[in-house]
DNA sequence: TATATCTATTTGTATAGTCAAAAGCGGAGC
DNA sequence: GCTCCGCTTTTGACTATACAAATAGATATA
């Protein structure tokens, strides 16, 4: 592995580990130069790769720091329901319908590859977006790697938001599919039963160990994913 | 703008525009310091990082060539169905239910964002993965940007991959929503009408001006995107 | 013929330096 | 107080060079 790419590892494991957090200054180049043993146009090619993945902010003369997680990157890259509906001005409010601590089942286990008896806090809460409901979140944290959940009421501020602050950098899976809404479903978003329904599913990492499983159900007519592409990005 | 961006973005308009295509070998690194006058450091930055975002592919001895187009960078680089499902092991083939040319409606016209009298080439194609219907693809090629295709029937290559050879590299804008099948997307689809259908719509360009657009319609219990993502990306 | 070896080419990584641009900081002068 | 000037730190871009690793193609050998 060549020193440049330990550099790069390094410093990405530390931020997605949590060690540096979102604001923090990382080392400047001559000090981690001189920590690996080699010149600095070693390191400044590891951060500014780094840079160019959004994962550090570098700016003249005040250093390198850990940047805040990215905010719609890629379509896939949705946030926080709050943070989308705020950025595009629209007025956003969200109740929590249930909250719960308790063991994960045995299908669930299996699903999110967790021992069967780990304790979760489990979630629902509504999404409304200028007056109509948006989406309904269904969540699982998992206690063991986010233990500060289990007091935290969720009154003012949503999980997604709340776990940002947490956990800010993690790896994360995405599925998205075309639902019908069910009764439960329909009664709660005031759509009709059997509605098209847009489902992100979310499974998120950190350290290897699941953080949090979500599904997010948004009625059809009222949501969708956007995004431009570019072979070269940015 | 320095020397490293721009060879880059040299490199890359020409890989974008299509004047340089898939498979093609371009300058060695001694050469482009020589066009560029300088090192051959700075060649290698640029290439390197062409490199990093998938555009080309670097091999030692042998030289550098214009990549194939990304398959699966991000979920929504959601390829041609045929190549996905090639891919995934699965048996596919499409039929055209439609095809023919005529010019843009005022409507559309005004959607894609281009004059109303443009030729176009309308195509329905219906794509079937293991025997059962998988996809309903409905398709405008504008045929001043692909003058080609007015010559194509499409009744052995899918319109997505043929252009994949056409216009390999280009720039474009999804869209992912949920949908109710009417009545015809139900019967095509054989599937209930009514039915959760998951639609993503693509509209592509090339040199600014738009080459096609294009909406799949999946039947929702059948189809989905999923994705891994990670801040390192990769 | 088949296989092993050599050679030339090209990329990959790294060094040790230079100069420049940005920007925070402190002090001089008003 | 405020503004301007210069100093210093830090990143950014670049050079010229070196050697290593991969490997295609030619050559030599069994």
């Amino acid at each position: 592995m060549s020193i440049y790419q330990r550099i790069f590892t390094d410093v990405e494991t530390k931020i997605i580990s949590g060690d540096w957090r979102p604001g923090d200054r990382i080392p400047v180049e001559h000090e981690l130069a001189a920590e690996y043993r080699c010149s600095r146009m070693t390191v400044s090619k590891a951060l500014s790769a780094l840079a160019e993945r959004g994962m550090i902010v570098r700016r003249r003369k005040t250093g390198s720091f850990v940047a805040s997680p990215q905010i719609d990157r890629t379509v896939m890259d949705i946030q926080d329901i709050s943070t989308e509906a705020e950025l595009a001005g629209h007025e956003h409010r969200f109740e929590i319908l249930a909250r719960k601590v308790e063991r994960l089942g045995e299908a669930e286990a299996q699903q999110l590859s967790e021992p069967a008896d780990a304790e979760v806090l489990r979630l629902q809460c509504l999404h409304i977006v200028d007056g109509r409901p948006n989406a309904i979140e269904r969540r699982i944290i998992m206690l063991d790697a986010v233990p500060r959940a289990r007091d935290e009421s969720f009154a003012s501020i949503p999980p997604g938001k709340w776990l940002l602050d947490e956990v800010p950098w993690s790896k994360a899976k995405h599925i998205i599919r075309a639902v019908s809404a069910d009764t439960t479903t329909a009664r709660i978003l005031q759509t009709e039963r059997g509605e098209a329904c847009l489902s992100l599913i979310r499974q998120t990492w950190q350290n290897g160990r699941t953080v949090t499983y979500v599904e997010f159900t948004h009625p059809g007519d009222r949501f969708q994913f956007a995004g431009t592409f570019h072979p070269m990005a940015n």
